[in-house]
This record gives structure tokens, sequence and C-alpha cells, in this order.
DNA sequence: CGCCATCTTGAGGTCTATCAATTTCAGTGG
DNA sequence: CCACTGAAATTGATAGACCTCAAGATGGCG
């Protein structure tokens, strides 16, 4: 208990918060549970009623079709709300999975009615954080609608970077073509060529879970990246 | 006066609302405005602060890539609110276009905070709405990302009957070629090759801002459609 | 009737998917 | 320490989807 938690961290970015409101997002993270790399936190198709805060870890949300395709929706980081997307549908449209070892904390969707009933300013955040989620989500599909793979994987990358707060060139990124190939609309068979092109113009490498950024600014020019929509 | 505004009737399928609370939302449609065909209610770049409502007529929301390129990222119905998704930004990420004559009432950001405080009830009621555009880009995302030009065209076409509630299996639909290729990521000339083909398999016809269902089945079967999220 | 935007049609080229065969690599057990 | 294993990544070849350019048809509207 001596260390904040991960969620309230967070929400400080936007508010002050007071003791009350500190209060009531802990009470978000009572039940903390660790799951290994690869389950399943969520499956879709269940009742909906029931959120995660990701203390830390990988996560994503994907949705598989009826031919056996997968979109992935959403990556996570720790801080972050999963399952706000499935509030006020009766059963979850997304299965959320662990990338990497993860703890999170389940809390009931009715804490958040409560939360909105006492504090305006913390349901005001939970509102900025959907339109944060908004934002990377129409940032997503100007990205799969309107690019080549080589400028969605760059662009990609670099939305990575930032959201990491990544000040070096390297950076971890526990993700592996499969799940990029999934969240870029691509094949994966596609990722791997489109990486080595990248590659080879010395932009950028990547490669057992790390991404190292050898041209900033090529990357940044080649992808039309402007972090706009993630400040 | 005398009739409800849309807005109101909006939110009354999610809850019922005291007389204070349908009183804040009107705040909402004081000064409504008509805009022609095709005029832009709020550019890109501009400071973010105002939302509008959308009494009558279709409208879209879109973003304009370096390259010349467009990405139709939000379709409007009367009684939406537009503008949600730029809160918290400093400036404007998007453009909303008037796609037939429209009815729209502009209002300050403000109004919502006041909004917060006022009424909890309301604010989820916002936070639900929000939720459901999420749905929207969600789907979005899958159909650009992992299904073929007939596929994304048939459930594009079922997404519009549903959100219209169009029983008929004939509807208005004011989007031309351009348009639906900007929503969906392809290209204007395969739109209309696409159409052609859906037309020669018996499934629908779509011709001067009208779409009429021979087959919805059919249509069903071929774009794995599933309106849950819609609900 | 003529004009303009919209839509259609054709031909050729580019990008990406798919299938299949290797290679790499981290982890495991001998 | 090294061989074995299975997942992940690479590579090649081929096919198909979609784009672009360009010309022509259609249809609403002054």
């Amino acid at each position: 208990m001596s260390r904040e938690s991960c969620i309230v961290a967070q929400f400080r970015r936007h508010a002050d918060l007071s003791d009350q409101e500190v209060e009531l997002l802990t009470a978000l993270e009572k039940d903390v549970r660790d799951f290994p790399a690869g389950s399943v936190l969520s499956e879709a198709g269940m009742e909906a009623g029931s959120f995660f805060s990701l203390h830390s870890g990988w996560a994503c949300a994907t949705r598989l079709l009826s031919d056996g395709q997968r979109q992935v929706l959403d990556i996570f980081l720790a801080g972050q709300v999963m399952g706000l997307r499935d509030i006020g549908f009766s059963h979850t449209q997304t299965e959320l999975t662990a990338l990497t070892e993860v703890r999170a904390c389940p809390f009931p969707a009715k804490y958040l009615d409560e939360i909105f009933e006492r504090s305006p300013r913390l349901a005001r955040i939970f509102f900025l954080k959907l339109v944060r989620e908004n934002a990377l989500l129409t940032e997503r599909i100007i990205n799969i609608g309107r690019r080549p793979a080589a400028q969605r994987l760059a662009h990609f990358l670099l939305e990575m970077k930032v959201r990491l707060h990544a000040a070096d060139p390297e950076f971890e990124l526990p993700l592996n073509q499969n799940v990029i190939a999934d969240a870029l609309g691509i094949s994966t068979v596609h990722v791997s060529r489109t990486l080595s092109q990248l590659k080879e113009e010395g932009l950028v490498r990547v490669g057992q879970n790390r991404v190292t950024i050898d041209d900033l600014d090529g990357l940044v020019a080649l992808s039309g990246f402007d972090p706009a929509y993630l400040e």
C-alpha cells in the first residue's frame, strides 16, 4: 500500500485529486491478480459488467472473425483501464489477452456508476480517457485505411515510442509479428518483409522484442506521423 | 418550442429525464443554424472547444492527409452530438462537413462540464454515447482491416440500415461513392465496380441516393454482419 | 440544350496475400 | 555443453485484389 497505484498516478496527470477521489480510485485495485503471458483475461461473448485496471505488463483487446481472422483493437500499457469499450452492452464483444506477464485488477462495472455519482471530476477524467481511446482508434483507421504497409508500420512504431514515453531510440516492444500484423491489418509474412525493407533503408530495426530507431526524422517523414492525437 | 428536441429524444432512449435534465439538454439547442449541403461546419486545426448537436440532415467527420487523401471517420445522423472526439485536445483534429442540408446547433465545450457537474445521469449517458461511437469505430477498423471490398460494402450498407432503423428494404442514403470510398478505405472506382458486382449477384442496388436491399440474408452472410455493436 | 458532377468501364501495373520451404532462436533435457 | 524442439521469422514464387490513369456514359439542373 505504500506505493501509489498506477491508476491514481495516471489520473493525477489530468487533475489534482482529493483524498476521497484517491480512495475511490484505489478501490479499483483491491484485487490485484497475476496472469501469465498468453492467458485470456476476459473472453468475448461473456456477460458484460467488469473491467480491469492494468498494473504492469502488456495486454491487448482483440476480436475474432467468423473465418478465423483476428483484429487487434487496442494495445494496453500499465495504468490503462481495459474494457471501457464494452460498457453499455449486454455482452462483451472483445477478448482481453495478456501479451506478457500481467498484473491486473478486475472490478465490477457498478463501481464506475458510483464514481460518476460521487465525483464529477473523476467522471470527466474517465470521459477524457475514452476520448483518448477514441483518438487512438481514429488514428488506426487512418493508418489502416489510407496508408501502405511500410507507412503503417512506421506510424505504429512511432505511436508506441510516444505512448511509452521512450526517450531512447531503443525500447522494449514485446509484440510478435503476428500481433503487429493483426493490429495493422496485414499478413505476418508481409510484416516481416516490410520490416526488412525499413531496416535496409536504415530507418529502424525490430527484433527479439526490441525496437531500435536509427533515423527518427526519416520515419516521421515516411509515415506522416503527428503526435497531436496522443497529447 | 412545442416539438421536443432531437437530443432530448435521443437521451430519453437511455433513461428517464428530470425536468432539470431536459432543460440542461435543451440549452444545447438554443442556437440552431442551417448549413447548405457541402459546407464545412468546423475546420481541422481550429482551437477546440465547441460541439454541434445535429438536428436534421447528414454530416460527417473527416481527416485530411498530407498527400491529399481523405478518411471519413464518422457519419452522423440526426440526434447525434458531433465533435465529442476532440474534447481534451487543444486543437480540433477533424473537419465536420454537411453531406446534405443540415440543421445543427453549435455549443461551447464548457456546457458539457456544467452538465457533468449538475447531472451524473446525463454524464453517464454522454459517456455511453462515446462508448457507442467507440464501438462504431471498432467495427470500422475490423471492416477496413480484415474484409475485402465486397464484404466491406455489404457491411457498411447493413450498418446504415440498422442505424437508420430502416424497416423497408429500400431507404435513403445521401452519400456519393466518393464519401463511401473514403469511409471504407478503397478507391472510388473500386466502389463502383464492387457495387455493380453486388447488384449482379442480386444482393443490393445502390443508386441516386437510394439503397434497395434485394437479399438481406445474402448480404448478412456475405459480410458477417452482427448488429450487436449497435444495440 | 448544354453543363457539371457523378458514375461506369477498360487496361495495365502495384501492392499484398497465400502457400510452402527454410532458417533463426530461445528454451529444454540429456 | 550440445543436440533437440517448437515457435517465430525469413524467403521465394505465384495469384489475386485493388489502384491509377484515362476515356466515355449518365443524370440532375439551370
